[in-house]
DNA sequence: GATCAAACGTGAAAAAAATCTCATTAGGGG
DNA sequence: CCCCTAATGAGATTTTTTTCACGTTTGATC
């Protein structure tokens, strides 16, 4: 949710300790009422007068959504993309630690990125297994994606997270997140070709 | 929409020409109903007993969506992320082209990434001004976004596309489209770490 | 050409989500 | 110590989304 996002850095500058739900509510402006319904539903429940207690409500939305608990996760694809995911350190706030990089092209294997050594893509069947990775985070071309997936699921990993612009198919106990870059572009589009039109509303 | 990947790659590969609205449902599965309703709010009739022609559903949805214009952007910070995306050719197909690159570090400016010369921030207001750019793609680090949106539509930028993980505020009439990967890792995780109580369902 | 079935469009119904209202509770001020 | 304001939690209400059901159209079959 993006309320840990906001409570987490708002908590970080001033300590008020304390938060409303209109306050909550107009900084992401959203209704206060829905951020008492989200909070209740994960068995929070704020004091009359003062509101919630903000690291009160961090660490239970922590729990709720798993962040306290470490994920180690590996990459398929050490390309652009891959190299930047590699790069990027915000993700242990969160509890994802991206412990081995993978990759089909032999010069890329051994090299290292971003403090990760790429290893082949020979050893990713024993590294999933010796170290039980449940998920892993795939950066191919398309054409690779439905292949690697079945390889993956076959050794046991639980949850993939798509960053490849395709739909695979998996098994229904296995999780797939797609993280779908065009669609955020459709509304961009959507509002330069159209905002001329309604300059108001 | 998902619509339009779906359709395009499928179209691709063998041209059925024509393709019916509960094809595309079990494909994206989702309902039947949905996918007409859809497809009849930007115009779209099918014909009986033959369901939608694929071509015509495609053209539609660029129209519909401005894939069939020329997006003009810049990409402000040539980190690792920039890089990634300035190398990412799949923009093209929704009429997004990023035609300059911009980084405060001197040590970029000048050099080429991903065959884009990075200019220097300098240069910033004089190339959107003089190209009439509208849109503006934001892959610094989070402590830069605010400032740089409010350099940005100061300039005439209508939309930016963030990638930052902060909220930025604008003028209503500015777009800003938040490209949220926490959104993705939160339900990574609540499967990770709930998947083994409910295996099935 | 008449019939049949598959797929469409549309309006109603159901479900889900968001919003509003209000009684209740807990601090703050007199 | 009592009242008053501010904020909560929960039920009612409204709005939006999703789904169902049915009449209509259109190509295929006989
Ligand atoms: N770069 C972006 O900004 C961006 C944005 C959205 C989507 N994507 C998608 O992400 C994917 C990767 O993009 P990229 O720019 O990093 O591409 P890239 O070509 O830079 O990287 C792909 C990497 O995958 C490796 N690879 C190819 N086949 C493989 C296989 N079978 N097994 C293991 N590794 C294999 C290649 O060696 C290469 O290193 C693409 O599907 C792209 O559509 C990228
Ligand atoms: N790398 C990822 O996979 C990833 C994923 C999610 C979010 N993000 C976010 O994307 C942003 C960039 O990530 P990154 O990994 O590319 O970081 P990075 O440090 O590699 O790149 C940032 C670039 O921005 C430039 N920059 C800094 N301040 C600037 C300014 N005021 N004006 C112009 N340029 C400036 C820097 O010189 C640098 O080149 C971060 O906010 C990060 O949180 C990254």
């Amino acid at each position: 949710m993006r309320y840990y996002r906001f409570l987490s850095e708002s908590g970080a500058k001033k300590p008020p300790q304390t938060i409303t739900s209109a306050q909550i509510a107009a900084a992401l402006d959203i209704d206060p009422t829905q951020v008492r319904k989200d909070f209740s539903a994960i068995g929070l429940l704020g004091i009359g007068r003062v509101g919630f207690e903000v690291c009160e409500v961090c660490r239970a939305i922590r729990v709720a959504l798993g962040f306290d608990q470490r994920h180690e996760a590996v990459l398929i694809g050490t390309g652009h993309l891959g190299a930047a995911l590699l790069a990027y350190s915000g993700f242990a706030r969160y509890g994802l630690h991206i412990v081995a990089a993978f990759d089909m092209d032999q010069r890329l294997v051994g090299s290292k990125v971003a403090g990760c050594t790429v290893k082949s893509m020979r050893s990713l069947k024993p590294f999933i297994r010796k170290h039980g990775i449940r998920l892993a985070l795939l950066t191919t071309p398309v054409e690779a994606s439905q292949k690697l997936a079945d390889r993956l699921v076959s050794v046991g990993v639980k949850a993939i997270w798509n960053f490849t612009p395709t739909r695979i198919t998996v098994p229904p106990e296995v999780l797939v997140r797609d993280e779908h870059i065009s669609l955020g572009l459709s509304v961009i589009a959507y509002h330069l070709t159209h905002e001329v039109d309604s300059p108001s509303s």
